[in-house]
DNA sequence: CTTGACCTTCCAGTAACTGGAACGACTAGG
DNA sequence: CCTAGTCGTTCCAGTTACTGGAAGGTCAAG
């Protein structure tokens, strides 16, 4: 199968794919013209790190993900540690932006938006509170 | 005053000052020496900058917005625009990371977290659902 | 006159792609 | 057999917003 059909089946764009293969996270076989051919393992694998990375896993994160997938004597420990971090980082994530989230829209509730230039949030950015 | 009083001022570390200066978001004074001197505009501008970035406002969205400070003559409107536009994007990405989240967190909380290998995250990974 | 804290510039690296150029391979139609 | 069009390849550069580090100049104190 041929890059386009990766692409497809997985859902990751063809240059991600090679991207992907440039940092060693796949390696597809190669056709006798150059064209890289994808297996079903490697297409699995593709589609694991697509789907590690919908949920935000860093690709490194991917990388340790698939090497505990690959091995059949891994603690679900381990992958439990790396799962529950990356959780405790979107945590603090959704936390830091919703504080902003909120202030923003304060902002943007008081300013009229007409064609004066009294501006709350102007006010606000430049220390003025 | 040199960088790192203006650093220590407006809470923006020395190398992101001399990057702002770089990419023309502010332009600082030089003294007979060469180095950089900060006046109180140029101050306020940085703190501007540093309010914006804390509000996850882009670089370029911060410049927009300083231009429209600077203009007396601007229509609040514009800047409610910009600011609208920023929260909309914020809300956004905040339930997307949500959403995230809770896949994330359901699957940590299935995984044993033991010594054996089995583990529902890396099943989930796997697309075996 | 030396030490230490400051300052300067410039280069490179980060994360995870994405766009584009330049060129080769393959297939279908005339 | 030629050609057009779609696919594939590699490599280089750009994105965002910094950050680290090297090499070297400046300044104030003792």
């Amino acid at each position: 199968m041929n890059i386009k059909e990766a692409s497809r089946r997985t859902g990751l764009p063809a240059k991600t794919i090679r991207y992907y293969e440039d940092i060693g996270l796949v390696t597809p076989d190669r056709d006798d013209n150059g064209y890289r051919s994808f297996s079903d393992p490697v297409l699995h694998k593709l589609a694991f790190v697509g789907r590690g990375r919908a949920l935000g896993f860093s690709i490194n994160e991917c990388r340790s993900l698939l090497e505990l997938y690959e091995d059949q004597s891994r603690a679900s420990a381990e992958v439990k540690t790396i799962a529950a971090a990356h959780l405790a980082e979107v945590d603090k994530r959704i936390a830091e932006m919703t504080e902003m989230r909120d202030t923003l829209a304060e902002l943007v509730d008081c300013c009229k938006g007409d064609e004066r230039p009294d501006c709350p949030i102007l006010y606000s950015l430049a220390g003025q509170d």
